[in-house]
DNA sequence: TCTGGGGTCCTAGGACCC
DNA sequence: TCTGGGGTCCTAGGACCC
């Protein structure tokens, strides 16, 4: 961090609070005061109560419970998370048209420029704050800073329910006393790693030359960190991000599991992501199986298609093929979580669903024609191109 | 301490091509 | 003859985030 950085800070990282947990008790007035957790076997998100007594996400509801002996835990309800993050969100965009969403409950709004017609970047925090109090009833911490990875630290910092400028000349002051796990992207891996050095603040981490942090950590985290703790990561919002997976995974309990219930479970899973990949138009190239054992080891089987689909029947055919593969690891390990991804998403000026024209019924192109119409609506137009018998169809997607 | 469900990005080896 | 270097794609695994 040289000397005084230019740029001003006109970056907002606005984060809610225990977000779940915080809707739980806006909606049920008994809940409130009192340390609640949400999940079932596992904590999702815990009230600032829980925090104080050890209660972390991720943590098994029985060891919460034994930290926190008044522990109220109640069942996650998506539903009410995602309309309140709509909510949120609604006051987001209100407040500015660049906004990048980091996830359901935070996101960075760039309000560069936007001090000349309204107010400067701290007072568009401090509104945005009372705005999402007064008209969701939630509390939500603003980090203001250059660039999104300080903003997103000066939150962390701030919370909860704070809001935190870090001026351009006092950044180095700010971030070099913190403790290394508060920077975004180090984890309990690459934490370890460096107290093991003898390292334990992001000064500490500053004071060394970049060569030293990339042959410890690898070329990307090294050079990432390097940049983190002198201040130079990127002051652009990103906004226009498109998602590039779409998954969904299936805790099966210890089991054992019968192959068949494995199975049924499986195309279940593929059935809900090929839904979604459908509902935001798009299609994907490869499937990724993934899958979990007794022993808590980890496996993933993938598989790339000539052609992005969003054919159902064609994704569950090949999860289902991935999973024919990966069976003698299922016997050997016995498996307790089952998962689907779809990567390489295309976006949806066409599709290309592979059909089996040469299937056993025989049915030919009209059946293959009313299967596309099934599956993407009577608002794709058949090109009608038979590419090679039992190969496919191109279908383009009329504009909206 | 025995663990949910949704994501992003990086690494490394092998195949294949020029 | 026998062996270079670079690039891309695919697969599997791992770290990290909320």
């Amino acid at each position: 961090m040289n000397p005084a950085p230019a740029g001003r800070a006109t970056v907002l990282h606005a984060d809610l609070d225990a977000f779940y947990a915080s809707v739980e008790q806006r909606d049920d007035p008994r809940l409130r005061g009192r340390p609640v957790a949400v999940g079932g076997g596992v904590v999702l998100a815990a009230s600032y109560e829980a925090k104080r007594r050890g209660v972390r996400t991720a943590m098994s509801a029985r060891q919460a419970r034994s930290l926190c002996p008044g522990l109220v835990v109640v069942r996650p309800r998506f539903d009410a998370y995602t309309a309140a993050s709509r909510a949120v969100f609604a006051i987001f965009a209100d407040t500015t048209p660049r906004v990048q969403g980091v996830s359901i409950d935070e996101a960075f709004l760039d309000v560069h420029g936007l001090h000349r017609i309204d107010a400067p970047p701290v007072e568009i925090g401090a509104r945005l704050r009372r705005r999402v109090r007064a008209e969701v009833g939630l509390t939500i911490t603003v980090g203001v800073a250059r660039t999104p990875f300080l903003a997103k630290v000066a939150s962390r910092v701030a919370k909860p329910d704070g809001l935190l400028l870090v001026e351009p000349e006092r950044e180095r002051a700010f971030l070099h006393p913190l403790p290394l796990e508060v920077l975004w992207g180090v984890g309990e891996v690459t934490a370890r790693r460096l107290h093991a050095y003898g390292l334990t603040t992001a000064g500490d981490v500053a004071a060394l030359p970049r060569e030293v942090l990339v042959a410890a950590l690898g070329p990307a985290m090294g050079r990432h960190l390097h940049a983190v703790v002198h201040g130079r990561t990127p002051e652009r919002v990103q906004t226009g991000r498109r998602r590039s997976s779409v998954g969904a995974q299936r805790a099966l309990g210890p089991g054992p599991h019968r192959p068949e219930q494995v199975h049924a479970a499986l195309l279940g899973l593929v059935d809900r992501v090929a839904r979604r990949l459908r509902g935001a138009h798009r299609t994907a190239r490869t499937v990724v199986l993934r899958l979990r054992f007794a022993d808590y080891t980890r496996a993933t089987r993938s598989r790339t298609l000539p052609h992005a689909t969003a054919s159902g029947d064609l994704l569950a055919a090949t999860a289902a093929a991935l999973l024919a593969e990966a069976a003698p690891l299922v016997r050997e390990r016995g498996i307790t979580l089952v998962g689907v991804a779809l990567t390489g998403l295309e976006a949806d000026t066409w599709v290309q669903p592979q059909l089996d024209l040469d299937g056993p019924d025989r049915s030919g192109l009209d059946a293959a024609v009313d299967a596309v119409a099934e599956q993407f609506g009577t608002g794709a137009l058949v090109r009608g191109t038979l590419l090679r018998t039992g190969s496919g169809l191109e279908v383009p997607r009329l504009p909206d």
